[in-house]
DNA sequence: TTTTGTGCAAAGAGTTTGCAGGTTG
DNA sequence: CAACCTGCAAACTCTTTGCACAAAA
């Protein structure tokens, strides 16, 4: 998306175009993902002033227009990332916090089947999917199961 | 699970019988679901003094044991309930915030293929999925994607 | 020049923690 | 009576909000 585009983007929802907007979006997709703490930081490192609330009404902002969407990854802040990125699952492990990418294909029997069961139409990249990774899964059950998690 | 059950396994496992644990462990299987706060309100309509941070630490205690486990609906506070219910996946709507409960059944297939490919182990009951119900996804496409949606 | 956006400070939800005193085994 | 648990208050993380001033259209 080029920079005309973004910028109609917000211009034609009534939005306008501001620096800080333009720098919370840069920070975005420099970032690829980010927590809005570590956007805000992207950002300060550009403009020391820009204050965190404006960072989070701003990423509310390009949410709103379509430019960038954002993924729970458990019990802790939210990651944005550019909308237009690859669509793909999270795999969280409990164990070892270890994250794993899937293609959003991988689950695509699962979104069909709840799509003819129940007509609900699943956003897989909302939220993470959570348990035990190959490594952790193998190897001792009960020590990782013993650990603290509150995700 | 009897009560002798429960005590014998908090007693195995090293931890203490106190009347907070029991009257924790029982708001749990009164409410079927709820969060730390509903629970803490259950248990202080037969002991008012029970603190907050107690039934923190409590639910932390008898998910340890093994007798709860809880689920991340959303961005808000976790829902516990009694580990011996039979799984279900949690289904929430972002345009109505409708809550709807499938078998664990229905996803055993993306379980399956996950495994299958990444050695991963889901947990499909830890985190809901989100989406759009049957009546959401249907009507008004725009109206509803306007909405508010921190989650 | 009207409307919208920003910075700042304060407040809010949800959760954790240090500590002194109380309870369990 | 030793180890553990609880209540209380304070602190902490993440996020939202009211308001006065600044900037965009």
């Amino acid at each position: 998306m080029t920079a005309a585009d973004w910028q109609s983007e917000l211009r034609s929802r009534g939005y306008r175009l501001t620096p800080q907007r333009q720098l919370v979006l840069d920070a975005v997709r420099e970032l690829g993902h980010g927590t809005p703490d570590e956007i805000a930081g992207a950002v300060r490192a550009k403009a020391p002033s820009v204050n965190l609330s404006t960072v989070y009404r701003t990423l509310d902002v390009l949410q709103d227009v379509g430019l960038i969407t954002h993924t729970h990854l458990g019990h802790g802040a939210p990651t944005y990332h550019p909308a237009d990125e690859s669509d793909h699952v999270h795999l969280v492990c409990t164990a070892c916090d270890d994250i794993i990418a899937v293609p959003a294909e991988a689950v695509d029997q699962l979104v069909g089947s709840l799509r003819d069961l129940n007509g609900f139409e699943v956003d897989v990249t909302h939220m993470a999917m959570h348990g035990r990774c190959a490594g952790c899964a193998g190897s001792d059950e009960s020590a990782a199961t013993d650990e603290q998690e509150r995700q």
